[in-house]
DNA sequence: CTTCCGAAGCATTTTACATCA
DNA sequence: AATGATGTAAAATGCTTCGGA
């Protein structure tokens, strides 16, 4: 049933009412053979279908000529083949869609089982016997007891600033204060340069 | 620069039909 | 075989955007 051309619209026949023109082929139509009310509504045949693939697949948008062209070649008014571009546009952007949920859906799941992986090694390294911080020195290459680390000078005041909470007034009239300094190396954050 | 208008596309809804339990 | 539920695709409707007058 599903592959039967039961609109083929005779050799001829007028685009101008093509409900009309699918009340003429009744006869045609198994469904409608014997009784009941026409056809309301078109049912692409397979060839027509195929062909507006192909040029969906060429183009996902139509000009009014090529509308127009296609429209002739497959028989139909060139609204119907409007509608069904809308509505094939439509169906591309939903598959589209459920394709990147999919992907999504993926991606939290592998996040999740790294988290739960982190937070269990988190737990382990905390139900370790461990001794006092240390950092590893960038001069020595030796771990370093980190109490026994000082603060570099301007460290210490970035510091005892953001303890104060720093005023506007202070930050505007001050606004070279940190990017005009010359970088330093410090044993606290040897890789950066204040 | 602003306003108006028509064309085109899109989102949403309705409708007709097909299929399945 | 009949029927209701459900899915799908064609078509309708209303809104937005954009370009030209």
């Amino acid at each position: 049933m599903k592959d039967l051309d039961i609109n083929q619209v005779p050799a001829g026949a007028g685009e101008e009412d093509w409900t009309a023109v699918s009340m003429e082929l009744e006869d045609e139509d198994p469904i409608n053979m014997n009784s009941g009310p026409p056809r309301k509504k078109l049912r692409l045949t397979k060839e027509q279908s195929r062909l507006l693939e192909e040029s969906f697949r060429q183009n996902h948008t139509l000009n009014p000529k090529q509308k127009e062209a296609l429209a002739m070649q497959l028989k139909l008014k060139a609204r119907q083949v409007e509608v069904w571009f809308q509505n094939r546009r439509a169906r591309s952007k939903l598959k589209q869609t459920e394709m990147e949920c999919e992907y999504l859906k993926r991606w939290y799941g592998s996040l999740t089982e790294q988290n739960r992986r982190l937070q269990r090694e988190v737990e382990e390294l905390r139900a370790m016997k461990v001794g006092p911080p240390t950092v590893i020195s960038p001069h020595t290459c030796e771990p370093l007891l980190a109490s026994t680390l000082t603060m570099c000078p301007r460290c210490e005041r970035i510091t005892a600033n953001q303890d104060k909470g720093p005023t506007r007034a202070a930050t505007a009239a001050n606004p070279t204060t940190l990017s005009s300094k010359v970088p330093t190396i410090h044993p606290r954050h040897p890789s950066a340069a204040c």
